[in-house]
DNA sequence: GTCTATAGTAAGATAGAC
DNA sequence: GTCTATCTTACTATAGAC
């Protein structure tokens, strides 16, 4: 993920970065989702103009959408997943360290939007249902090992880890309804306590 | 929300009836969204050119959407919040029946998506968001009220009210994410346990 | 109340200069 | 690699006949 090939010489009009660029471009598809990310408001917000970004993105926007799952995935997968299953912590502190990473860094305490949902959509979800549902899997795996790292059975452990997904998302559905972050902090917080033995 | 104004005479091109048509446009509304919902679409589905939809909606695609909202939350009222607080069953058997309607009148077993949240997205956000919180609110506030009849605090009464919309919101995320409706009939589930005096 | 036809605008996508 | 300019299509919205 990040700039492989730079020109040696003669660098006038000055790459942008691969890496700021998907960020960027995330952002948009994360608010506005597919059918809403016009390329007018993609080619804006990336700074680059239509013509660039189909230079980049020969596939227009399918192929941004694309990369830029790609790119959402490396992330969850090296920011969420490899920590919950870090065997140098014991599971009580990953999961407290995991949830900090989602309610800050992944969502900004509730104020931004899920990439996997705002692409859930009938067109997206026909373009990309298959790598959205990759990802809602890896998620689950994830937490799913962390279930059994706290003893719990196959079964139970699976269980556990959709009812997180479903109160990620289910909270932050609800906080942008409302317009309160609440939910999705209360949200967080009962998720702990799914992993609370008693 | 029926039909008022029938013409006693002359009913040459047939007018189509409010309620099919709203139901219609609910139809394209929840699986596309806003942005996705072209007028050609919402033409299409409800069986009118989109001059005639024009006629019915003078305000365009804001006016039918602003209607279809309405015409849900006269639903969701009849439907999910008269029948929590009817005071001549016993709240176990009201929150039963209740769920039972949300699964499967509601959101046919979890293959149909949340009207609020399809319209979640930026640009409908702008638009509807008044509308979205208000209906949010009718959903939680019907679901505190049964709470207090189980005897609950007004407080935890109001938790577990956020906490069913999570859930119902989040089982139909994950759901449709990995095209299964087995958690959402979880999270259905669980929502009764929620009530569960123990 | 519904229709066909059309105006005006914004969309996705490409060609070619620098 | 980025840009301006342009093509074609799809969109929102309106005019006017029946």
């Amino acid at each position: 993920m990040q700039c492989q090939t730079q020109n040696s010489k003669s660098l006038r009009p000055k790459k942008v970065e691969e890496q700021e660029l998907l960020l960027k471009l995330m952002s948009v598809l994360r608010k506005k989702g597919y059918d809403g990310s016009s390329l007018n408001v993609l080619a804006e917000a990336s700074g680059l103009q239509k013509a660039s970004l189909y230079h980049r993105f020969p596939g227009g926007k399918k192929a941004i959408t694309d990369a830029v799952l790609d790119f959402a995935d490396v992330w969850v997968k090296s920011n969420i997943c490899d920590p919950l299953s870090d065997g140098s912590v014991n599971p009580e502190e990953r999961l407290k360290q995991v949830i900090k990473t989602i309610g800050i860094d992944l969502y900004d305490n509730g104020h931004e939007m899920c990439l996997l949902r705002a692409l859930s959509m009938d067109a997206s979800h026909g373009l990309f249902g298959h790598k959205i549902k990759n990802s809602m899997k890896m998620w689950i795996d994830a937490f799913t090992l962390l279930g059994i790292d706290f003893k719990f059975s196959k079964e139970i452990a699976a269980s556990k880890a959709v009812q997180v997904l479903v109160n990620i998302q289910g909270g932050l559905v609800v906080s942008e309804s409302l317009g309160s972050i609440a939910p999705f902090q209360a949200t967080l917080k009962s998720i702990e306590n799914l992993y609370k033995k008693s």
